[in-house]
DNA sequence: TTGTATGCGTTATCAA
DNA sequence: TTGATAACGCATACAA
């Protein structure tokens, strides 16, 4: 009775608080916050001022229980640690830091099971978009995806099937040109090295077959791969093993530019020559491939710009414009350097 | 009137559906779900029963406004891209992922400000427990976590003063001990090159200053930097600008292994005998070191266990049991290698 | 343009 | 061990 004032609060101001500051309504200060081209100039000063004054900040999980929607994107991706997805995730929250939306970040470990465990998690918050990796979603997952109820955005490959959009580039043609690059250039019996072999990595490695057959030039046993995590040690593994099967290898192209690196250590450790008896290209043309002696040849990837174009189509549609196009292909670029340049 | 039942709600099942259900009382429900021994175990089991016919999933907002405390834990990390840090916050999710913890990940991009502006931001949704990185927040941003009215971690380093509990290892000790083990080598003309110059990274040089004034090897020219962020490519010139100017270096301790990989292709680009010629190490040991050639002397450091125990300690707290030990000092480790061995 | 009444889904409080 | 009631802080619906 005497102290109707907050139980529980921690005693931090409300919107309340400033209303009876302003000498207005609750709501007249919950508008000017949100949509302040609604208020008029007057009142909107002096609710301002109030927040000033009391260093108001409005309550995200009270806004989110009124509004039904919380101001959260949510993000999946495979690995927290892979050099490619952390610039992915930098595109992310590099367009996303001015803005009102907070960021969850969700890694899935490459597991279907755990994306839609995380996926559930993530949708009871009610985010207002979600980007996730990847076409290959579980049945369950995509089920949870199209009945979202936000805008969803797949990330890293193009497909003719979006849930919803969907912005990255061919892998498939990114393994055909690395590969149709190196027969160009004169390899014949060139290798694929490959770590993890995830959904991407599979089709890479299509890429590279169809670019093989196409020349005539496809052998099973030039193919390596395992399901291990990748890594520059495991590159050397591989290239090592590569070898002892088919010693006329005489280029590889690599999974991605760790296993590249490896190879190239694994070289220069044995005295092989790089370009003259084997041949290197990488993938994704990280910053240390045109620093490396020799410099390796990689296939750049739009990896910032992937993050920052799927934030973008987000934006558009939680701002009630529906992007024209659902998916964007970003394409990729091949970079020629020494590593095989004979 | 006629429809009582929700106006806004997605028509998801609430608490008091399931209770409805299983025939109990709502807050019958919330307690079977937090705290499960203080329900008897037949409405327990009830519940359970209804809980997974419905598919309820308790409203994280709902419960966070209620409670005034949400399952979240605010991580900040000075950037998202750095391997470093990649780590650290793998291990923060791996030691989170099977509880009911959310992980709020803020990118402060070095800056000080922004590090506030995050804390404003994470700080108005009543995080669980906070995780800061580094032990050089300004003055607001210390008042800021002394009231944040939760545990707050920082980690990264080891230091005197925690705001509450303090995580890491000594930069100093740890470019104290690469400097030293090169002048214990044999090397008179030991630099130092720097990329970003953060704090850890001076307090790395202090410890290069500290071996090297110790064996009165200490030349300010020795010491190159730059506040430009790092990378490999940026290894290889400030290796060329410090070569310019003392043309007598023989070995360099870097900032990190990226500096350090850039040396070592500008040596074997430059046909610069390592260790021969010019000695290298790296500091925090990535996997690629070890496969270089020659493979690189680097310093160990704890990254992802750092992340383990700034969890550990902050569930610790969470729990109830104010750990001991508010600081501790996870260390590090000199791994010598090829390019230091002459 | 502003305000009133009401509910969002959950938990703290207090009583039984 | 269980339940009735009243917040938590804000936004929607509707009225003025």
């Amino acid at each position: 009775m005497m102290k109707p004032r907050s139980r529980r609060g921690g005693g931090r101001p409300t919107i309340a608080d400033v209303a009876r500051k302003a000498g207005v309504s609750a709501i007249t200060v919950s508008r000017a916050l949100r949509e302040p081209e609604r208020v008029s100039k007057e009142l909107r000063r002096q609710i301002q001022h109030a927040v000033g004054e009391l260093g108001y900040m409005p309550d995200p999980n009270a806004r989110a229980l009124a509004s039904a929607r919380a101001d959260v994107f949510g993000v999946l991706v495979p690995s927290l640690t892979n050099n490619v997805f952390a610039e992915v995730v930098r595109g992310i929250y590099d367009s996303l830091s001015d803005g009102p939306f907070r960021i969850q970040l969700g890694d899935t470990h490459y597991s279907g099971l755990e994306e839609e465990r995380l996926l559930h998690l993530f949708l009871s918050q009610r985010p207002a978009a979600l980007i996730v990796s990847g076409i290959d979603q579980t049945a369950a997952a995509r089920r949870l995806l199209v009945t979202a109820g936000c805008p969803v955005v797949q990330i890293m490959e193009t497909g003719p099937d979006p849930i919803d959009m969907l912005v990255g580039f061919s892998h498939f043609d990114g393994g055909r040109v690395a590969t149709q690059h190196m027969i160009n250039t004169g390899y014949r019996r060139v290798g694929f090295l490959g770590a993890r072999m995830d959904p991407r990595s599979q089709r890479r490695l299509a890429g590279y077959r169809a670019a093989a057959e196409g020349a005539g030039l496809f052998d099973p046993r030039l193919v390596t791969t395992t399901p291990v995590p990748s890594s520059v040690s495991l590159g050397r593994e591989l290239f090592r093993e590569a070898l002892a099967k088919v010693p006329t290898l005489d280029a590889v192209f690599c999974n991605n530019d760790d296993i590249a690196l490896g190879v190239l250590f694994e070289c220069h450790r044995a005295s092989i020559d790089v370009p003259g008896k084997i041949g290197i290209t990488g993938f994704n043309d990280l910053d240390m491939m045109h620093v490396a002696y020799p410099s390796v040849t990689s296939i750049r990837t739009p990896r910032y710009e992937i993050g920052r174009n799927a934030v973008a189509m987000a934006l558009e549609e939680i701002d009630g414009n529906r992007p024209e196009t659902r998916v964007i292909d970003l394409g990729f670029e091949l970079i020629p350097r020494e590593s095989t340049a004979r």
